[in-house]
DNA sequence: AGCAAGCTCAACCATATGGTTGAACTTACG
DNA sequence: CGTAAGTTCAACCATATGGTTGAGCTTGCT
């Protein structure tokens, strides 16, 4: 998991973290771990038109965390969680650090408060 | 910890993931992680002005993750590991979802592959 | 008092983002 | 064959983002 972390490309968080902060863009993620869906089902229930779903999974697709098979004229979208690990990778890893950091902290102020502040 | 995903607006969402999908920043959190710093320590390895800097932490602050106090002339910041916790809480809650929708596919495939497709 | 240190603020700039609309293309179907 | 369905593409627009520079404000030091 350390090595995951540590081998994403700062380019590669930087566009998987741009994808995760938008809420159109995770409502399709979550549907999307239900079942495969397509950019018209995907776009149905969201507040903009086609064209602009279809950005949005156009900018999913390039962080790695959608995929598309055309099938047709339907073009079927479906998770890729591998790259979402990624993200979850770096989170855990530097949460880990964060919260000894914290135990740290906290023992610190339990034995000798005047050094907490 | 489900409780945790769910309270979260999807604006703070957006600002929490927005603030992680720049690398400067993320080279921050980091850093802070160590030890509280300045605004100038912070932005001192970083290749951009102290303005550029000082912007960025601020987006920082505006998500929650970094929390700053002002002695003196130095602004001290330091890391909120609780903002963190909410992306890692989203992350963690949806990454389950779809693991156990990769296993039910797996299990699918085990028992009847022409369904898998 | 006077000056340097540590930041913020405002103005400005280039480019990115997120949306729209209308035209075009491919595929399915009667 | 003709037409509707499902998407993309291109042009356009407003606003956001990420950076710069220069001025200004407090605070600390001598």
């Amino acid at each position: 998991m350390v090595e995951l972390a540590k081998n994403l490309l700062a380019d590669d968080l930087d566009e998987l973290f741009h994808a995760l902060a938008h809420a159109a863009r995770r409502d399709m993620l979550i549907r999307l771990a239900e079942r495969e869906l397509t950019i018209g089902e995907l776009s149905a229930p969201l507040a903009m038109s086609l064209a602009a779903a279809s950005k949005h999974v156009k900018i999913l697709e390039a962080s790695g965390l959608v995929r598309r098979t055309v099938q047709g004229r339907r073009h079927v979208c479906r998770l890729q969680p591998a790259a979402l690990a990624s993200a979850a990778a770096w989170l855990k890893f530097y949460e880990r650090h964060w919260n000894e950091r914290l135990d740290a902290l906290e023992d610190l102020f339990r034995t000798d408060p005047t050094e907490a502040q």
